[in-house]
DNA sequence: GTAGGGTTAG
C-alpha cells in the first residue's frame, strides 16, 4: 500500500484525477486517519478561535476522539452558547471512558450555570472531587461562579423584616457549598475573589463583599478591573460618593478609564448619587459605546425625568448602528408614557413585535403602562391579555391603567385575580387598587383594602396611601370622616399634601366651613411655602364654588407675598406640549365640573389656529379635557385638583 | 475561569 505521503504528493501534483465523491471522501478519511494528532490540533485551533462549524467538521471525522478533541468541542459549544450540546458531549466523553481534566470542567460548569441545571452541576462537582481536581484554581473558580449564580434558583422567596422588599436570601446549603469550594482552593486568585464579591453583591450582602476586599488587601492581591466594577453597585446603593470618587481615581491611575464596564458602572453610580451631569460626561468620554452603555445612559435620562434627552439618545443610538435590544425598549418606553407620545410608542411597539421581543415581561409591562397613560386602555388591555405570564409589575400596570380610565370594577377584579395567583401585592399595587376605589367612590371597598394592606400584608402605608384614602373619603362626601381620619394620622398629617384632596373635595361639596377649618390646620404646622400656595388656591376655589368671589380674591392674594407667578396650563397637540397663560377671570366662572373628564375632539382643520379659542372654551366649561381617540391630546385642568392619582391626563396648573 | 444596562404611582 502506498504511503500517505505518496498519496498527498500525487494529489498535490494532479488533484483532477479524483473524479468521484467517494474517492474524495476516502482520501480525506485516509489523511485524517493517518494524522489523528493533527486533526485534534487543528480542532483545538478552531475551537480557540470560537469557530464552531469548522470545529464540528473536524470533530465529526473522529471515530474515537482523544481527550484534546473532546475538550475543544465542549469548550467551543459552550462559548457559542450551545450549552445543551456541550453537556451532551461531556456525557458522551464520560461514556467513552475518558476522564475529564482541568480544561473541561470550567466549560461544563458554565453550561450548567446558563441552563440553570443545579442538580447536574452538583453531580459535575462530585465528578471534580472524584478525579481530584477540587484544588485546581480554574475549576474551583467555575464552581464558585456556578453556585453563586444558581443560588437564586434554589433559594426560597423570603420576606425580610421590611415586607415591602422581597429578597432572595442566600440558600444556606448553597452558600455552604461555596465556602467549602473556596476553602479547599489552595491558592485562590483574584478571579476567585472577584467571583465571590460579585456573588455577595448580587445578594445584597455588601458587608461580606467589603470583607472580601479587605482580605484581598491583606494577602496582597491587587484589585483589577473586575473588582472595581463589582464594587461600584455597592457604592451606588449607599450613595457613597466619596468612595465612588476614590474608585474613579484608582481606575484612572491604573489605566481603567477606557474600560467600558468601569465607565458604565461609574456613570450609574454618579446617576444614583444625583450627579447626572457626571454620568453624561462619562458616557460621552467612552470611545466605543456598546449597547449596554447606551441603555444605561438612556435609562438614566428617563429615570431622572429627562425624557426628551432619552429619546434623542435613543435615536442617536440607532443612527450609530447599534441594534436596540429588549433592554433598550424597556428603558425608553416609559419616556413615551411620560410624554404621552402615542405615535412614537406605537412605532416602537411595531419594532418590538417584528423582533419578537413582545414576550419580554419588562417590555410588555411598560407597554401596558404606556398605552394606558396615552389614553388607549383598549390596547393596554390587549397587550396585557396577550402576555403568557404576569408578574407584580404587569398586574399593577394594568390595575392602575383601569383605575385611571374609570374601569373601576376591572381594577378590583384584576387585583383579586392577582392575589389568587399568589402574587403578593406591594404598596404600589395597593395604591393602584385604592385609586380605583377612590375614582369609583367605593368607600367600604377602599377602607377594607386599606385594612387588608396593613393587617394581612403588613405593609406600612406611606403618605400616598393616606392621600388616596383621604381623596376617597372626600370625593364620596364623607368629609367629616375624612377630617377625623387625617387628623388621627398626627405625624403624617403634618404634610399639607394629605389635606389638599380633602380641601379640593370641599369645593365639590361646597363645604366652606370645613375648608376653613382645614386651612387653619395646615397653616398651623406650615413649614412649606409651596404647599401654602396650593392651600390658598384651593380655599379660594371653595369660596368661588359658593359665589364668594371677594373672599376668593382675598385668599388668593393673601399668601402670594408679591411672588405671584403667572399661572400656566399646558396642552398637548400631536407630539408637542404647548403652554400658555392661565386666565384668572375664567376661573371664576367655574363652579362645577370637578374632576369630570370629557373627551373633546379638536377638528383637524382647526389645529393651532383656533386652539386658543378651544382652550378658553374648555376652561369655561370647567372640564379637564382629554381627547384619546383623535390625534390631539388635550390636557387641561382647571380644577387644580391635586392627587387625582393616575389620571390618564396629567392635569396640572402651575400657579 | 470572573464583569455592566430594563418594567409599575406621582
Amino acid at each position: 500500500m502506498e504511503s500517505i505521503q505518496t498519496i498527498i504528493k500525487t494529489l498535490l501534483k494532479n488533484p483532477t484525477q479524483i473524479k468521484s465523491k467517494s474517492q474524495a471522501k476516502q482520501i480525506h478519511a485516509q489523511i485524517l486517519k493517518s494524522f489523528p494528532t493533527f486533526t485534534s490540533t487543528l480542532l483545538s485551533i478552531y475551537s480557540k478561535l470560537n469557530l464552531l462549524p469548522e470545529s464540528l467538521i473536524l470533530f465529526n471525522t473522529l471515530h474515537s476522539p482523544p481527550i484534546l478533541a473532546w475538550k475543544s468541542i465542549i469548550k467551543c459549544y459552550t462559548s457559542n452558547a450551545c450549552y445543551l450540546q456541550s453537556l451532551n458531549c461531556f456525557l458522551k466523553m464520560r461514556g467513552s471512558g475518558i476522564y475529564p481534566d482541568h480544561n473541561v470542567f470550567p466549560s461544563v460548569l458554565k453550561s450548567c450555570t446558563h441552563l440553570t441545571y443545579f442538580n447536574f452541576g452538583e453531580s459535575v462537582h462530585a465528578c471534580v472531587i472524584r478525579v481530584g481536581l477540587e484544588f485546581d484554581v480554574f475549576t474551583g473558580n467555575a464552581l464558585l461562579s456556578m453556585y453563586s449564580k444558581l443560588q437564586w434558583y434554589t433559594a426560597p422567596q423570603v420576606f425580610d423584616e421590611s415586607p415591602e422588599r422581597i429578597t432572595h436570601l442566600q440558600n444556606p446549603i448553597v452558600f455552604n457549598q461555596m465556602s467549602k469550594v473556596f476553602e479547599s482552593m489552595q491558592d485562590p486568585d483574584v478571579v476567585s475573589y472577584n467571583t465571590l464579591i460579585l456573588g455577595y453583591t448580587q445578594s445584597n450582602m455588601y458587608n461580606e463583599a467589603m470583607m472580601m476586599i479587605k482580605e484581598m488587601c491583606n494577602i496582597n492581591l491587587k484589585s483589577d478591573a473586575f473588582t472595581l466594577s463589582n464594587l461600584l453597585p455597592i457604592v451606588a446603593e449607599f450613595m457613597d460618593i466619596h468612595k465612588g470618587k476614590e474608585i474613579h481615581g484608582y481606575g484612572v491611575r491604573h489605566g481603567f478609564d477606557q474600560n467600558k464596564f468601569i465607565t458604565t458602572g461609574l456613570a450609574d453610580m454618579y446617576a444614583n448619587c444625583n450627579m447626572v451631569q457626571d454620568s453624561y460626561h462619562l458616557f460621552y468620554s467612552l470611545p466605543q459605546k456598546d449597547i449596554v452603555s447606551w441603555c444605561s445612559i438612556i435609562s438614566t435620562c428617563v429615570q431622572n425625568g429627562h425624557f426628551d434627552k432619552g429619546l434623542t439618545l435613543f435615536k442617536q443610538m440607532l443612527t450609530s448602528n447599534i441594534k436596540p435590544n429588549p433592554i433598550s425598549f424597556s428603558s425608553i418606553i416609559p419616556a413615551c408614557a411620560h410624554l404621552t407620545t402615542l405615535p412614537l410608542g406605537q412605532q416602537l411597539h411595531g419594532y418590538i413585535i417584528r423582533n419578537h421581543y413582545d414576550t419580554n415581561m419588562f417590555i410588555s409591562s411598560s407597554l401596558v403602562h404606556m398605552y394606558a397613560k396615552c389614553g388607549n386602555i383598549k390596547l393596554a388591555k390587549q397587550v396585557f391579555n396577550k402576555m403568557e405570564n404576569h408578574d407584580l409589575v404587569s398586574w399593577t400596570s394594568m390595575i392602575m391603567g383601569c383605575a385611571s380610565h374609570g374601569h373601576v370594577h376591572d381594577s378590583i377584579t384584576l387585583f383579586q385575580q392577582m392575589e389568587m395567583e399568589n402574587i403578593r401585592p406591594n404598596s404600589v399595587a395597593f395604591l393602584a387598587v385604592l385609586t380605583a376605589c377612590s375614582h369609583g367612590g367605593m368607600v367600604d371597598e377602599g377602607l377594607n383594602l386599606f385594612k387588608k394592606m396593613v393587617k394581612d400584608y403588613k405593609i406600612i402605608p406611606d403618605f400616598e396611601h393616606y392621600a388616596c384614602l383621604a381623596d376617597l373619603l372626600g370625593r364620596a362626601g364623607e368629609l367629616e370622616e375624612a377630617f377625623v381620619f387625617i387628623k388621627s394620622m398626627l405625624e403624617i398629617g403634618k404634610k399639607s399634601g394629605l389635606w389638599l384632596p380633602l380641601l379640593a373635595a370641599c369645593r365639590v361639596h361646597k363645604n366652606v366651613e370645613l375648608a376653613e377649618k382645614i386651612s387653619r390646620v395646615i397653616w398651623e404646622f406650615d413649614d412649606n411655602d409651596d404647599d401654602d400656595d396650593g392651600v390658598c388656591v384651593l380655599l379660594s376655589n371653595v369660596y368661588v364654588s359658593v359665589g364668594r368671589y371677594k373672599d376668593a380674591e382675598k385668599v388668593r392674594n393673601m399668601k402670594m407675598k408679591g411672588k405671584e407667578k403667572p399661572g400656566c396650563s399646558w396642552i398637548g397637540i400631536g407630539n408637542k406640549v404647548h403652554s400658555g397663560p392661565f386666565l384668572t377671570e375664567t376661573r371664576k366662572m367655574l363652579n362645577n365640573g370637578t374632576g369630570n373628564r370629557t373627551a373633546y375632539r379638536l377638528p383637524e382643520s382647526n389645529r393651532l389656529k383656533r386652539l386658543t379659542e378651544y382652550w378658553l372654551h374648555m376652561l369655561q366649561i370647567g372640564s379637564s379635557v382629554l381627547d384619546l381617540s383623535c390625534e390631539f391630546l388635550v390636557m387641561v385642568n382647571i380644577d387644580n385638583l391635586p392627587l387625582v392619582r393616575g389620571d390618564c391626563i396629567t392635569t396640572q396648573i402651575f400657579e
